[in-house]
DNA sequence: TGTAGAAATTAGTGCCAACTAAACATTGTT
DNA sequence: AACAATGTTTAGTTGGCACTAATTTCTACA
């Protein structure tokens, strides 16, 4: 017999921001297919590798994350749902910070970053209805509903983009504020539509004309791989 | 040589949230004058009272409160600023979530505990701004200015007022949020105009008169303890 | 296939902040 | 003046979550 753990909707124990933290780091670095080792964790939260994998054998007892030793860790369903709660939390948050309270996109993330584990739900619900329910953040990417779950769909990087595609720029994946400065100074933000008009070889720049406005730019390599399109809508 | 901890505006080490609440429990205990006892910071915040004996003696340590053994705490100046940095924050945050985010003024004391020791003052100064940089919270507290001033003028409590008073209601000491909701289904809330119109003897209920609208509305003690008034404008 | 280097884990420690149990101090009352 | 009640502190423990040092395991390459 299935026991469910959280009849109705008894609020689930509340996690610490570290675990918060970890699910986080877990869900991002094995999202696309793999698993998130010990060192990456450690990398990503600046933390030392022994205690991400004590941290680690911890949420697998608490049955958040699934995992083999030395092999990496990949989030349980209820893992997987706490990430995507925190990560409602932060996105929502950044984007009401940024269109109600004034903050730039490259500031935003270590605002929200602090007030993602303070926040109640009530809270961040009221935000996202002021906001009209959003369904991105300032930096394209998607936010996850309420009930947990996300939009999921193939972006690919300027950098990798054919010569001559009409493409729309979703998501801006940095958070590294003088990037996202430069990219907000040279008109490069989440909906502007463009065309890839030229590639130098051997991982030259990327040129790319605005097609609103005939303006033309280029993008160094390792800027135009954290700009993710996808076609155009014809 | 006297070597200053902060020169500039260089931002203080962060307080830990444990200090922060700490500290709030001082600054209000010994708010009237005296001293805050081991006991009644136990009490307040809901801790053994050893926890809180340690506690103070680390407090000492770090400068932020004065303190002989056996007898109470009282802040010292450095901690009275920062306590009043964490009150501004809680009050700012709390109109906050009344004026934009729909909350009452019932429930909103919970939300804007566990916010304010994640806001960064930026957020804080933001909210106040938009807000207009109002004086006091929902519940007519006075919100201390961001360079860690607070008004501080003499209230009665409207189970003390004498009959005949002509007050205005400043503030309602409670967060109990049955009370609040009594208070604001009744139209007694800060702002109000009222007269006292009668007192039964013995401690017996207060009868105040709107004067806006001539509504006459009876008190009782308990609750008329809580009701602070001033002397209305003239 | 053996081994060097990278990655992961275990072992042991420290800090923060809570707890209980027990000892101690203060004070008001008889 | 003695003492009971109350409040306070000390002593010892615990849990969460970090760390370093040392050890073990894995893997890629000679």
């Amino acid at each position: 017999m299935i026991v469910h753990r959280s009849v109705s909707n008894q609020p689930e124990p509340v996690l610490s921001r570290s675990v918060e933290d970890y699910l986080k780091a877990v869900y991002h670095l094995s999202r696309h297919g793999g698993t998130a080792t010990t060192k990456d964790v450690a990398v990503r939260l600046g933390l030392a590798a022994p205690s991400v994998s004590m941290m680690l054998k911890r949420l697998t007892t608490l049955g958040l994350v699934k995992r083999a030793p030395y092999q990496g860790a990949q989030l349980t369903r209820e893992g997987r749902h706490a990430a995507l709660k925190t990560i409602r939390r932060h996105r929502v948050l950044e984007l009401y910070l940024t269109r109600y309270l004034g903050f730039d996109w490259d500031t935003v993330h270590a605002e929200a970053e602090r007030l993602e584990h303070a926040a109640s739900d009530l809270v961040i619900e009221r935000m996202a209805a002021t906001l009209g329910n959003p369904q991105y953040d300032p930096h394209g990417d998607p936010i996850p509903s309420a009930d947990g779950t996300i939009e999921d769909i193939d972006l690919i990087p300027l950098a990798s983009a054919p010569i001559g595609a009409d493409l729309e720029l979703r998501q801006v994946d940095t958070q590294d504020p003088e990037r996202l400065r430069f990219f907000a100074g040279h008109g490069l933000v989440p909906g502007l539509q463009l065309t890839v008009s030229d590639r130098q070889p051997f991982g030259g720049p990327t040129t790319v004309t605005f097609r609103s406005t005939g303006a033309r730019q280029v993008v160094g390599t390792e800027l135009a791989k954290v700009l993710l399109c996808r076609a155009a809508a014809a």
